[in-house]
DNA sequence: CGCCAAATGAGATATTGTAACGTTATGAAA
DNA sequence: TTTCATAACGTTACAATATCTCATTTGGCG
C-alpha cells in the first residue's frame, strides 16, 4: 500500500493518457469525447456540465446540448478520467487517471478553487468506519468546504 | 475529546429538544417550523425539500411552497437541527441537536436508507489532512455511498 | 456495400434551488 | 393597548441542474 508513482500528466500528455485509459476501459475515444476532455482539463476549477457544454459548443462551432455532455461525463467518471465534486455540482479532470484513489477535495468557498488530495490513511479510515457499521462502501465522498490559502 | 453523552431524542422529546435548540440559537419556533421539523423527523430516510413541502402541505391543509421550506431548512441546518445529505440532495433530522459533530452519512444506493455515524477520529483526520494542505476547513462533508446491511 | 451497435443530436421535461416582493405575524416600546 | 419595526411567511417567477425519449449519425465489421 505504501508508495507508488503518480504520473501527473498535462496538455497533450494528459490528453493521450486519458485516451489510453478510456480505450482500456473498453470505451471509444471520439472527437466529441476528446473535445470534452480537453475543455474540462482546461478549466482551472470545477466546471458544471452546462459550463462545459458552452465551452464545447464554442470549441466546435456548433451547439452541443448538456445532455450529450452529461453522458460523456458519466463515462469519464466511471473510467476515472474525471471526478464529480458533489458539493459543487461540478466536474474536474483527473490528472492521473491511471491510479485509483478515494480522493479528498478541498473546495474554497471564496474562489471556488478546488485541490485534490490523496490520503489513503484518511480514506481508508472512512471506509473502515462504514464497514464497522455493517455497511458495504462503494464510493466514499470526502470533500471539505472552507478557505484556501490564497483567500485566507 | 473522549466520551460524551448523546441524548437521543424521539417523538415529543425530539420536537422539544429541537425547539429548545432553535431558541437558543436566537431563532423563533413557529407553527410552520414545528410542522417542518415534525414532518422531517417523520421520514425514515433523507427527504428532498419538495418531498417535505408536499408533506407539510398535507399536514397544514394548504399549499406550502418549496421556497418556504428551503428557508426553514437553511435555518435548521445552521442550528444543527437538520443535516443536508449532499449526495442525495436531501435533508435529514438530527436526533441529537445538542452536540456538534462532523458526521458521516452512509447512504444505501439500493434503498436510500441513510445512517448517521459520529467518528471524531475519522473526521478529525479529514480536517487535519485539509489543514496540512494549507486549507482552512469549515465544513467537512463525509458521505459513503454503498449498500446497507439490509440490502447486502 | 450492408448491417448492427454505439454515439450523438434534439427537444422536452423533471428536479432542485433562488430571487424578488408583497403580506402577515411577532414582540418590544410608547 | 396601540404603534412600529422586524422577522416570518406567501406567491410568483425563474435559474440551474439533471434525465428521458426518440431520431439521426457514426464507426466497426462481416
Amino acid at each position: 500500500m505504501a508508495s507508488h508513482n503518480h504520473t501527473l500528466h498535462h496538455g497533450e500528455s494528459l490528453n493521450e493518457a486519458a485516451r489510453t485509459a478510456l480505450l482500456r476501459a473498453g470505451e471509444q475515444w471520439t472527437d466529441m469525447r476528446s473535445t470534452v476532455f480537453g475543455v474540462l482539463s482546461g478549466f482551472d476549477k470545477p466546471a458544471s456540465a452546462y459550463d462545459i457544454a458552452d465551452a464545447v459548443s464554442k470549441a466546435r462551432g456548433k451547439r452541443v446540448a448538456a445532455n450529450s455532455v452529461y453522458r460523456i461525463l458519466d463515462i469519464f467518471v466511471a473510467a476515472n478520467l474525471a471526478r464529480r465534486v458533489e458539493t459543487a455540482n461540478a466536474y474536474i479532470a483527473n490528472a492521473h487517471p491511471d491510479c485509483l484513489h478515494d480522493c479528498i477535495f478541498l473546495v474554497c468557498d471564496a474562489c471556488g478553487q478546488t485541490t485534490h488530495l490523496d490520503d489513503d490513511i484518511v480514506s481508508n479510515g472512512v471506509r473502515a468506519a462504514a464497514t464497522n457499521a455493517g455497511f458495504a462502501p462503494v464510493r466514499p465522498v470526502i470533500e471539505v468546504r472552507g478557505t484556501c490559502s490564497d483567500c485566507g
